[in-house]
DNA sequence: GCGACAG
DNA sequence: ATCTTGTCGC
């Protein structure tokens, strides 16, 4: 009869260290994060821009790169960490590798990047070592960067680990500063230009990311935030530039193929 | 105290 | 994240 209590604060106990390790970890790394522009390349000129003459031996974002993972339906345990990398201009993939893992940690709200990051940094890793020439200059990741609870979200947490340019693109809101799902709908519906992307601005009047609608066939937004080593302006730009669907294509790419990698494998 | 809470 | 059919439309 006193054991069943026992044990069970012991657990929560355990969970407790783990949980303040964690934001140990968390606050630590964040004292690498970048928030601005910091990166050689720059985007591709828009059509609608007239070259500019002189700046034509600069480096072009070329290699965009995507990750995101996948579950199995029985067994949620296990999962396929996905890397694509596309051409920013064609938005062809032109690599891709997967990894089928099992997972042993569980998904708790905060701390998605102790549950996701380690699969997909050894996917980039391993393109790293091989010094393939398609490492991506940028990446997009399925889950926020600062729009999170201490202010660094899984796309914080890759960004610096792999000290590479991060986006985060998150597909529902992740409550932060009393910003809510429904706070959200009234700031998209209240504005009165046609705008489809606005800043995400929260209670305390700091900006955590910005809500976007894109391809105009769906109301629901995606939350895009930075992550590591670019502006929120370069975040949104980037993102713009690569959707085709509501999600962006290499997150999008990566999610599809990371689906059909797992139900090959079983 | 209770609810909310990326994937 | 995952369970799920058809359906409306470009």
């Amino acid at each position: 009869m006193t054991r069943k209590p026992l044990l069970q604060s012991v657990i929560a106990l355990l969970n407790f260290r783990v949980h303040n390790k964690w934001i140990g970890i968390q606050d630590s790394l964040k004292r690498q994060l970048i928030t601005e522009d910091d990166f050689k390349w720059r985007l591709p000129p828009k059509m609608n821009e007239r070259e500019k003459e002189g700046s034509n031996c600069e480096i072009l974002l070329k290699y965009v790169g995507g990750v995101d993972l996948s579950f199995s339906k029985e067994d949620s345990s296990i999962a396929c960490g996905t890397l694509v990398v596309l051409d920013f201009q064609t938005l062809k993939v032109v690599y891709e590798d997967s990894s089928i893992v099992r997972l042993h940690i569980p998904y708790l709200p905060g701390f998605l990047a102790f549950r996701e990051a380690p699969v997909l940094l050894e996917l980039l890793d391993k393109m790293k070592k091989n010094a393939h020439p398609f490492y991506p200059q940028l990446l997009m990741v399925d889950g926020n960067g600062l729009l999170h609870p201490r202010a660094f979200g899984l796309a914080c947490h890759i960004g610096v680990l792999a000290d590479l340019p991060t986006v985060g693109v998150g597909k529902n809101l992740h409550h932060v500063d009393g910003l809510t799902q429904s706070r959200v709908r009234e700031i998209l519906q209240a504005a009165d230009s046609p705008e489809n992307v606005l800043p995400l601005i929260g209670d305390s009047g700091c900006t955590w990311g910005a809500a976007m609608q894109s391809s105009q066939g769906s109301l629901k937004p995606i939350f895009i935030s930075v992550g590591h080593r670019v502006s929120l302006a370069t975040a949104i730009e980037t993102v713009k530039m690569t959707c085709r669907f509501r999600v962006p294509e290499p997150t999008r790419q990566a999610d599809i193929r990371s689906r059909e990698r797992l139900r090959n494998h079983q």
